[in-house]
DNA sequence: CGCCGAGTTGAACTGAATCAAGAAACGTGG
DNA sequence: CCACGTTTCTTGATTCAGTTCAACTCGGCG
């Protein structure tokens, strides 16, 4: 069960045996079914979760009940609301399973604890908020240029999620609406009839 | 020179004098005229940056010419090309002082040296990572959000840059023309002359 | 077998970009 | 300290990408 987790961590850290026991002895396993929720608005959050089998979207729903994808969860991403779990406030998003799901997830007091104890803990917990920080930057430009543009980046970056999700989410996580992404697949389909 | 860098990670981490006078022995301090560049497109980034007074813009110039801000980096702010340095690959950004400015600089290696042996660092910088990504977040939904909307937050949220830079790197913040911020202004005014 | 959500397609509409002049502000040198 | 040139901002007319609204198709699941 904490194969993936322990591989994840060995990427970026290196734990002793003795480490890697305490870590996990503080993580909890947890299964959703299919459109079960890991977190919903209104929630304070107060876990970390580690996606080790299945998917989820995390979302929130604007004023005009809009809902915009925030992130998409596969095996081997973290995914919270760090923001929640910082502040101790209620979060805007939903967290929702796209297919039956299994997390291991941690306490944000623990994980705390372990920082002190175990500082290559806290090491690996930069590098993956140095990634994710930096993954967001080049969302931000993305989301600068033109849709097509957009979208073919996102093909290029995630062509695995983007089998396995909805295309209304990708549209959503893109921000764009369903018949703008149907309309581009549709053209670039024909472009490649063309070109064969 | 190190009040301001050291009352910020004091709001975070508590270091003691020796910490302290190690940390402050690896910055370097470094001056920029107004439009005098920080970093430049094709740079790699080795240097982490914090701005002790003045005023940067981050910014990446795409295929077309366009000039697209990545952020704005004043007086308290870290502002750097995490992904460059992470990857030691030509940088896409340049970073252009907007006011007189200095900045104090620390080495990506010296910066990971003091990691080892002052863990309480490298938690500062977990949570200035931390922090940032979710700022980003907070941008990235904004995004998707009429461009009137877009910049009613940013007033809300950073009043004091706006008074600061000029108004076409605003709008290119906020990913839309001067043309339309410009509008967006004089509608704003007349409302308020309706009001009052 | 029929229903329902997901995706597609078309027509009309709209927010923002583009193109094109002007006006204002800025700073640099005489 | 003023004059000139350059950049920045404003305003208007036009165009266009993408949204909205609406109707229809398809595939799966009860």
């Amino acid at each position: 069960m904490y194969e993936l987790i322990l591989a994840h961590i060995a990427r970026h850290v290196t734990l002793d045996k003795q480490e890697q026991d305490a870590f996990c002895a503080a993580l909890q396993h947890r299964k959703l079914r299919r459109r079960q929720y890991l977190l919903q608005e209104g929630d304070i959050c107060r876990h970390d979760h580690f996606v080790i089998k299945g998917g989820l979207r995390q979302y929130e729903v604007d004023a005009d009940g809009r809902e915009n994808v925030m992130q998409f969860g596969f095996e081997d991403w973290w995914i919270s609301d760090w923001y929640s779990m910082l502040t101790n406030t209620p979060t805007v998003y939903n967290i929702e399973a796209l297919e039956d799901t299994e997390v291991l997830q941690i306490e944000r007091i623990k994980l705390e604890q372990l920082f002190i104890t175990m500082p290559k803990l806290e090491r690996y917990m930069r590098i993956i908020m140095l990634n994710a920080f930096v993954a967001l930057q080049r969302r931000v430009l993305f989301m600068q240029k033109p849709s097509a543009e957009r979208y073919a980046e996102f093909l290029r970056r995630y062509a695995h999620v983007e089998q396995r999700v909805a295309q209304q989410h990708v549209a959503s996580y893109l921000g764009i609406t369903r018949e703008t992404l149907s309309r581009l697949r549709s053209q670039m389909i024909k472009q490649r009839g063309e070109k064969l």
